[in-house]
RNA sequence: GGAGGAAUGGCCGAGUGGUUGAAGGCGGCGGUCUUGAAAACCGUUAGACGGGGAACCGUCUCGGGGGUUCGAAUCCCUCUUCCUCCGCCA
């Protein structure tokens, strides 16, 4: 949620950043600010009105303490003058309410502005590289060679069922099982390790949230049709980020040092829209594990960039000790989404795709998140008590199961179809080196 | 699932219709005293919205929403959460 100061102030560029970010339209700019000039104007005259009922209202008890109990015509004079205006009142206020939601649903669709040193741009096929890393030992593989794709190879092992999955549980649905979920599970862990060891703190939180963190978080009310939602009204989350960036929702938080927070849960995602895209294999799932990294600090660009950076080289060392090839793209402003100011995406080779497959995203999402969750803290870089003032918030993947399986299936593979297991993934496996 | 009870400021806790945005205490901040510190004492200490250059003014907020009333923290309805007891249960 945009500042509503700002957007008053700036309005031409927040229609830009509807037209780079092909979120909302300039004419919501329009009706937000019609609305919000009559809202206040509104509000003006409704706080008014209740200021004169107050003094009335005063003298209504003043008088009646003195008559104690008995009439005078002074009395009911007042008291028809308060009736009077409370029946105006009534209907300014209806229409203070109507003003306000409208206002608010607007607001609630409006995007960020993107930072404008990040790429313009329409979709993904514009992202900018920023950055590719190999390990020189385990470059980039082929297909070829009798070299197969990880559906084949974990099917042969027996380590992915693709068809009892979908039995149970319909299209995208799969189920890992013996050696395969042993590396799904250590996989996981070793990248949690990795997070704790860096300094963040490991949380376990609900994936079952109310409609406010959803709100809160930016994926509803756009996006509504991308999450299972159940008859209670509450919503399976797509990402920990929900809960872990809601955590502190409504409060005011005394911020010393940036409060960095990571967790391992399921994620669901209805993928609506997506029907028939990357049906076949572990690419695009309802249901997946992902460890995410979510990071809350004072309201400061400067160490915003700095911790963005941060989170996606605990990204890049994860996939680096796994001796992942990948590559870092900056996702131009088509690309990021209505909250986030920059964005990274860290996308694996992946040898079926021949070519990169997204395995990670970091957003950095200023005070956008912030706004909506009401998450403050105080400044008290001034001295003293300190003003309120919205946190930042950033957050991004550490690693997701089963999709960075995919890369670590196919890049270990070995002729004989059986995959090395990552050394550092061992100590978690048992000691396992090889699955076949 | 059934029966009761509760929700007040950073925290604890008063307050059952009229200068109560809210006593008192703790904590925080500033000061007096002290060589320094502690203790003691004095002062100060919520957030949001609107108006104004500013000093400042107005409004809203006592879990959320609605109602009664000239006037609600206080009365009524409803929702949420928590506690106690019973039942069920991984």
């Amino acid at each position: 949620m945009l500042d509503p100061k700002f957007v008053r102030e700036n309005p031409d560029v927040v229609k830009e950043a509807t037209r780079v970010k092909r979120v909302g339209s300039p004419e919501m700019v329009d009706s937000w600010l019609a609305i919000d000039a009559t809202r206040r104007n509104v509000q003006a005259q409704s706080d008014n009105l209740r200021a004169e009922q107050n003094r009335l209202g005063e003298q209504v008890g003043r008088m009646k303490r003195e008559l104690r109990g008995q009439s005078s015509p002074e009395l009911e004079q007042l008291l028809a003058a308060a009736n009077g205006i409370k029946e105006k009142q009534e209907a300014l206020s209806a229409d203070r309410t109507r003003l306000e939601a409208e206002a608010q649903a607007l607001m609630l669709q409006l995007p960020a502005i993107p930072d404008p040193s990040w790429p313009v741009g329409k979709d993904e096929t514009e992202n900018v590289v920023a950055r590719v890393w190999a390990d020189p030992e385990r470059p980039p593989l082929r297909l070829e060679n009798g070299r197969k794709d990880h559906v084949a190879l974990s099917k042969a092992l027996g380590i992915v069922d693709f068809e009892r999955g979908v039995k149970l549980a319909g299209s995208r649905s799969y189920v890992v099982r013996g050696l395969g979920a042993r590396l799904y599970w250590a996989v996981l862990r070793f990248a949690q390790e990795m997070l704790i060891g860096r300094g963040y703190e490991q949380m376990v939180v609900p994936v079952l949230v109310s409609e406010e963190c959803m709100i809160g978080t930016g994926y509803f009310p756009t996006g509504r049709d991308q999450a299972y939602i159940t008859q209670d009204g509450s919503a399976l989350v797509g990402t920990s980020e929900v809960p872990l960036a809601s955590f502190y929702g409504e409060e005011i938080l005394e911020l010393d040092q940036p409060i960095r927070l990571c967790a391992l849960s399921t994620c669901f995602r209805r993928e609506a829209g997506a029907a028939g895209k990357d049906t076949a294999g572990l690419y695009r799932v309802h249901q997946f594990d992902k460890v995410e990294q979510v990071v809350i600090h004072r309201a400061d660009d400067a160490e915003h960039i700095q911790l963005h950076e941060e989170i996606i080289a605990n990204a890049e060392a994860i996939l680096q000790a796994l001796r992942l090839p990948y590559r870092v793209s900056m996702n131009c402003t088509g690309d990021m989404g209505q909250g986030k100011w920059r964005m990274y995406d860290i996308e694996a080779w992946m040898p079926s795709r021949n070519g990169y497959g997204e395995t990670h995203s970091g957003s950095a999402l200023r005070d956008f998140q912030s706004r909506r969750l009401n998450l403050r803290y105080r400044d008290k870089a001034g001295g003293g008590k300190g003003e309120t003032r919205f946190c930042y918030t950033l957050n991004n993947t550490a690693i997701a199961c089963p999709r960075v399986l995919i890369s670590i299936m196919e890049q270990y593979q070995n002729a004989d179809g059986s995959v090395t297991v990552p050394d550092l993934l061992r100590p978690y496996m048992g000691g396992i080196e090889v699955i076949r």
